[in-house]
RNA sequence: GCGGCCGGCAGUAGCGAUCGCACUUCGUCUUUUAGGAGUCGAAGUGAGGAAAGUCCGAGCUGCUGCGGGCGAUGGUGCUUGCUAACGGCAAGGCGGCGUAAGCCGACGGAAAGUGCAACAGAAAACAAACCGCCCUGAGCGUGGAGCUUGCUCCACGUCGAAGGGUAAGGGUGAAAUGGUGCGGUAAGAGCGCACCGCGCUCGUGGUGACACGAGUGGCAAGGCAAACCCCACCAGCAGCAAGACCGAAUAUGCGGAGGGUGGUCCCCCAGGGACCAGGUGCGCGCCCGUGCACUUCGCAGCCACAUUCGCAAGAACGUGGUUUCGUCUCCCCGCGGGUAGGUCGCUAGAGGUCCCGCGCGAUCGGGAUCCCAGAGAAAUGGUCGCUCCUGCCGUUUCGCAGUGAAAGUUGCGCGGCGUCAGGAACAGAACUCGGCUUACACGCCGACCGCAACC
RNA sequence: GCACUCGUAGCUCAACGGCAGAGCUGCCGGCUCUUAACCGGAAGGCUGCAGGUUCGAAUCCUGCCGGGUGCA
């Protein structure tokens, strides 16, 4: 069981997929912004994390925001068993370059930290 | 070799390992009456030439009863062809640009009508004449002659009122009533002639746009229609968030229990049907023909008004008002549309690849073969290793150049080695096709043209 | 997915196809002891970009670019 539970996957249960989910976490979560993330966090009864990503078009072309959006997936799915608790956790992404993995990486465990603290 | 021009191809890395995502298939386990839903695993597949802009054209879906006419609105505009269709494409004609290859063209109508043309100019669209030029020339001046001595005649004029002719010349303009030359004339003028341009007629060639030739006219009919407009042709409206199905919560609606426009006719007289009449509705508007659907709270009473009948009382019928009746209220049963949400639409198609054939070509015909993304807060990604490529830096061999007597040193180029960084441009399927337009990194291939040189 | 609309000086807006203008801001000068107000002056524009029609284009047409609005 604890086996299943450190493999790291990201499928469609651990997103937050429909507008009342994403309403309600943006009207009652905790928000914290480090660099061009924003991030919306709220306890949820869920066994495990769940992540939304909000990308305007502000922020630049269909490639470009689709290129955000993975490094931010992926950040997520190899971050995901670092939370204390799960969250519903969404993450809205100001205009700014992309940047490698590694990059997003840290500004989302930071956030998980300021998270843990508060 | 340099420069140009046209068309096409490709669309940025390769291999391996590993962690993930979406769909399909198979297996496995769990659950369910079943359909199905889920867990885990394996295999396969997984962005573009423009997926973009949304500028056109179609399929598909819904709305519309059908047919026709007129109109409104929008679009297209040389010809022939291709195509499911097109504003696309091909070939051709005509005009323009270029030495050429080639490129560009909304390229119907200005003798249906309306309108517009600033400034300049005499005049801007209809025949007129500003300066000129020419003719006649009242008169004026000068000279001469005559005599009646202040009049007549003659000649001349860098003078000239007025009238007429002219459109050659001047000047303005984007544009000024054909151009050049010769003749002609008082000066001029298509007034006449030749050539060119233009119009009309005929002939020949071509499917046609049009071309060529002959005759003829004697110049008329200026420009702008991407100004209104006219002509010809085309077009119903909306869009996959179309549309179909399932369907919580909440709210609401309908029906049953519980019968209703009028007239006539028919039946098995419980009820039902047919026809006629009236009304309403039926794709942007109007009209015509025809068709379809729906018909309304009702009846009685009372009141008011109008009409008709009647001597009158009154009766009939119509319109409006009122509420004492049913209706209503409650309960029960059944049903409906429909929100959140879910499922389908959703990928086999005007499909791709190869070969053969017709055609100048767009395209078309035939055969073989393949199945090739289907998401929905939206799937193609991350990490590591090796190879390859690019760039910066360091080092070094060689070559060239500068400096120096030389050693040396500086710069450039080719190559080797090493460290570091990077793997690219434009850009992400959203129902599907055919086009157009726009964006684009390193490149590659072919046809043609000009210039220079050599053989 | 569609439909509509706008783009002119630093800002807000005008301009029958015929010399691109007004107000405000900013600049210079004047007035004032000084500032404001006021007065005078000058400057500021490839009319979003590129083609075309026209003698002539901010205006008409076509294609791009950018912004805004609406519908379901």
């Amino acid at each position: 069981m604890t086996k299943s539970l450190r493999r790291y996957t990201f499928a469609r249960d651990k997103r937050i997929r429909s507008k009342a989910e994403f309403s309600a976490v943006f009207e009652k979560g905790e928000r914290a912004t480090r660099g061009p993330l924003m991030t919306i966090a709220m306890p949820t009864d869920h066994p495990t994390p769940r992540l939304g990503i909000s990308v305007p078009k502000r922020v630049g072309s269909a490639p470009k925001r689709n290129r955000i959006k993975r490094m931010l997936r992926e950040s997520f799915r190899l971050t995901q068993h670092d939370f204390p608790r799960p969250y519903d956790l969404i993450i809205v992404v100001r205009p700014h370059e992309p940047m490698i993995l590694a990059e997003y990486q840290r500004l989302l465990g930071a956030l998980l930290v300021k998270l843990c603290r508060s």
